[in-house]
RNA sequence: GCGGGUAUGGCGGAAUUGGUAGACGCGCCUGACUCAAAAUCAGGUUCCUCUGGAGUGGGGGUUCGAGUCCCUCUACCCGCACCA
């Protein structure tokens, strides 16, 4: 039984030992190192003002790989900061009157606090902030550069505009076709947005997914359909007005189907389409359509239900290979304008969203392809009359030169046409698009250019640089503060010296998080983002963790962003991250009183299996990810203050594999605390064992544990290298079981007992380093374990000079016989063969085949 | 709709290349200690009609041997979503 005295103090220890590794500075960054260097990055968390369970998990993957790699003998950057722009700064402005900036560094000051009791083994030496202007002013240079360059640029394009809140919404901002905040109806207006070019790097991006061989499958799959490549052709027709006389317009239509022109019955554009707008001006109905599509229409939702609506513009479009035929044009409210052209022809026949837009409307439906082995007229006879549009693989018909042809050689066919007539051309269509990082928001990084009449938009001079946020700002009216501010945007145009006004637009936030893994290389340096040798020496980020919500927009941005600050010059670089590993959430199980309000973990009572709160009965939902709104989180300062980090920790990396989601519950966490007390009791009992060398006789049983501390020590380090951390614990505790059974009167006992806590102490430092330290101490070394190389373990001693292999009949398993390692498969078989219940199986009839896999197994094949 | 993933005891999950399924933990059960409870310690715990048999979501296949490979079905989860 533990005595008060036994059990671990934890509280006592783990304050100690932060304290300790904040004195020796033991893990900050090596200036000149000959060691080579290893760069682990946790995606950098926006200053809520509260470290949730989420963080915890996150930065306790981090932390295991930060201190295992430094035990293995790495130079280890393991630096954090603050992403810390961003919209719910300005909500608490809204709601508390309290400046964005003073609440976003109040909330950091308050997060690092939180942080610490964690232990974790971050080098805050390199802490940077992205709302402080040390730090994005060399963004905005970083912004002109990328503009010199032609990777930035302005347009008019259409964006989700909340009429209440006069400002922009993304696309996630917008909940069934209403502003997420202000419940307006979002219009669809065209502003002057600035934009940075992604699309330049579309093909690059997408290859060099290849080579990201260290990233999770999912990730690199979502990316590359984010991307969206598509081969096709762009095809001019023609318009010419219902007279059949040309107006002089030409219409490009982009398909990936060229092979199927011969069907085609209608062209259609985008409601936002430039021919649209010039008809719409001499015909009222059809700008009463085009009002129509633009209203709502970008909720999913909104979608999903919408039909296909379409407006007869009167023009016809005239075919690239069918001299003198046309067909008619509509305008549909289905056809985007930001892909590809804004402009389609139709083939009902060999594409659903055609066939029914045709049906609707009485188009023609015509059979251009059929099914290798089909009957072509039966077949088109049955499609011309039916509703279902055939998509698959199968032979031209009715195609004049590409009868006969199978798609893909049809394709060819069409295009190698088409570029002969003039009409049109190959060519590859991308899915991205281009980034617009124009925000209508004060808490951002302003834009630095200024806004002439006569000169266009001026860039900031260098000189001016940066622009700072104005203190004085206003948040009690809706819209920008910085627009509305009365003095801050009136300015001199640098290049004509006349009244001009700044940018009041901000960057996306996603602009900071963009290159921050590049600043942390050298953080103090003032007059550039980063110095480019030591940007090179750390770049790429070995292993960088976080959440798979930002498996997308976060990891291509800053994917871009290397490639286009490499082609301005500032590195040279593709890929900032050479390994990622996406980590599954925190989940809770989830609680409703028969109201339907979400009930708190800590108010619901258990009678037995039901749960009740206030004697009222609950529901009891599924497990979900830990959010306010459901009430179902669990605050890690009070399980950090109930059972200390270590426990915290290690319950984490336990109960599941990190890349899933995790189930929090109390037993688990009391569990691992459970674990840590037992590691603590046997570390007692080896503490009263003299420091001895092991000596070279032993007895059976530890000469069988000393094998497997080796055995665990070379498991252990594969596991952790593999991000295998629950397999890593699962081993660490059954060398604790083996240990603790130790017959301690054997010869050597004592030692072997002794040695297997020792290194225990070693292999759990990653996972829980405050009591492995308290542990090593404890045994008697007077330097800390944070500075100790890694166990080596003898390769010599993994193996037993026996192997204990199973005896199958039938590929049933009838018994098992233990045989020297190096025996024969002669010795193996006769082995197997006199078992008890082997004979039996056999009932005295000689096998008819006997397989042996030496070490493995012996399976007998009875007649 | 398109693309991807997952499915193993009461629960979380183990199981290199096909080779003793259920490691490790949670929970539960029994015992010790205790006036009692908690904590702790020791033991047990896939299921069943239990000297045997069945078993890794269902069905089928390949193999001496399948959680693992192939076909098929089902359920759930995730991403994209009128992308021409």
């Amino acid at each position: 039984m533990a005595s008060p005295e036994e059990r671990y103090n934890f509280r006592e220890a783990e304050a100690k030992w932060q304290k300790t590794w904040a004195a020796k500075d033991s893990f900050k960054t090596e200036d000149n190192s000959s060691k080579p260097k290893y760069y682990v990055l946790e995606m950098f968390p926006y200053p809520s003002g509260r470290l949730h369970m989420g963080h915890v998990r996150n930065y306790t993957l981090g932390d295991v790989v930060a201190r295992h790699k430094k035990a293995k003998g790495f130079n280890v950057m393991h630096p954090m900061g603050w992403d810390a722009f961003g919209l719910p700064a300005e909500n608490a402005a809204l709601e508390r009157g309290v400046h964005p900036g003073k609440w976003t560094r109040q909330n950091i000051a308050d997060m690092k606090a939180q942080f610490a009791p964690l232990g974790l083994s971050l080098d805050w030496s390199r802490e940077i902030s992205s709302c402080e202007p040390e730090y994005y002013k060399h963004e905005q240079k970083m912004f002109l550069d990328f503009l010199k360059g032609g990777l930035a640029y302005r347009k008019e394009s259409w964006v989700n505009w909340d009429p209440i809140e006069h400002t922009v919404l993304a696309n996630e901002q917008v909940i069934d076709g209403k502003g997420w905040r202000s419940g307006a109806d979002v219009e669809q207006r065209k502003l002057n947005q600035w934009f940075l070019k992604i699309t330049h790097y579309a093909e690059d991006l997408l290859q060099a997914i290849e080579t990201l061989d260290r990233w999770p499958d999912k990730v690199r799959l979502m990316q590359h359909n984010w991307i969206g490549r598509s081969e096709g052709a762009r095809v001019t027709w023609p318009l010419t007005d219902a007279g059949g006389k040309e107006t002089g317009d030409t219409l490009e239509v982009f398909t990936t189907r060229p092979d199927t022109l011969f069907g085609a019955s209608f062209c259609a554009i985008s409601a936002q389409h430039p021919v649209a707008a010039k008809l719409a001006e001499s015909n009222p109905a059809l700008v009463e359509f085009i009002a129509e599509c633009s209203k709502g229409g970008t909720s999913t939702a909104a979608i999903e239900t919408a039909e296909k609506m379409g407006f007869d513009t009167g023009l016809k479009a005239a075919h690239p290979f069918i001299p003198g035929k046309t067909v008619p044009l509509y305008v549909a409210n289905f056809v985007l304008m930001a892909y590809g052209t804004g402009a389609i022809f139709g083939c009902p026949g060999h594409d659903e969203r055609d066939m029914e837009f045709a049906r609707k409307y009485g188009l023609p439906v015509k059979c251009v392809v059929a099914p290798v082995g089909a009957d072509p007229e039966a077949f088109a006879a049955e499609l011309e009359t039916g509703n279902v549009a055939f998509t698959d693989d199968g032979v031209a018909i009715h195609s004049e030169f590409l009868n006969g042809l199978k798609v893909d050689a049809a394709k060819r066919a069409a295009i190698a046409k088409l570029e002969s007539l003039g009409r049109g051309k190959g060519t590859v269509q991308y899915r991205l698009r281009d980034w617009g990082i124009s925000r209508q928001r004060y808490w951002g990084c302003p834009i630095p250019i200024i806004h002439c009449d006569s000169c266009g938009a001026v860039p900031v001079p260098d000189k001016d640089l940066p622009v700072t946020l104005p203190e004085d700002v206003t948040f009690d009216t809706p819209g920008n503060p910085l627009a509305r501010h009365p003095t801050w945007k009136h300015v001199k145009c640098p290049t004509c010296n006349k009244p001009a006004l700044r940018e009041t637009d901000t960057f996306d936030t996603f602009f900071e998080s963009s290159w921050y893994f590049a600043r942390f290389c050298s953080p103090h340096v003032t007059d550039r983002p980063f110095n480019e040798v030591e940007a090179m020496k750390w770049l790429p980020v070995d292993q960088y963790i976080g959440g798979v919500e930002h498996a997308v927009l976060h990891l291509l941005y800053s994917r871009f962003f290397t490639r286009a600050m490499s082609d301005c010059g500032y590195l040279s670089l593709k890929e900032p991250f050479a390994g990622m590993f996406t980590q599954g959430m925190v989940c809770h199980e989830t609680y409703r009183a028969a109201d339907g309000t979400w009930l708190e973990p800590g108010s619901v009572d258990w009678n037995g299996t039901t749960a009740t709160h206030n004697g009222a009965p609950v529901a009891v939902g599924r497990s979900e990810k830990m959010s306010k709104s459901k009430k179902n989180t669990v605050d890690p300062a009070r399980i950090l203050d109930t059972f200390g980090a270590d426990a915290a920790r290690l319950f984490m990396l336990s109960d599941s594999p990190p890349d899933r989601d995790l189930e929090w519950t109390d037993a688990g966490i009391e569990g691992a605390w459970r674990y840590l007390n037992r590691l603590w009791r046997l570390a007692t009992m080896a503490n009263e064992i003299p420091q001895a060398p092991l000596p070279t006789m032993l007895d059976p049983g530890p000469a069988g544990l000393l094998r497997q501390i080796h055995r665990t020590i070379a498991a252990v380090g594969d596991d952790l290298e593999k991000f295998r951390f629950n397999s890593a614990v699962a081993r660490i505790r059954e060398l604790t079981n083996a240990v603790n059974d130790q017959d301690r009167d054997a010869i050597g006992g004592d030692a072997v007992f002794r040695f297997g806590v020792e290194i225990l102490a070693q292999l759990i430092n990653p996972l829980t380093p405050h009591i492995a330290e308290e542990i090593w101490q404890l045994l008697g070394n007077a330097a800390i374990l944070t500075e100790a190389p890694w166990p080596s373990h003898d390769p010599a001693l993994l193996e037993d000079d026996t192997v204990t292999i199973a005896v199958q009949v039938n590929g049933k398993l009838r018994g098992t016989i233990t045989v020297a390692k190096t025996a024969d498969k002669a010795a193996c078989e006769a082995a197997a063969l006199v078992l008890g219940p082997v004979q039996k199986q056999l009932d005295g009839k000689p096998p008819k085949k006997v397989i042996i896999v030496p070490g493995k197994i012996v399976n007998i094949v009875a007649a």
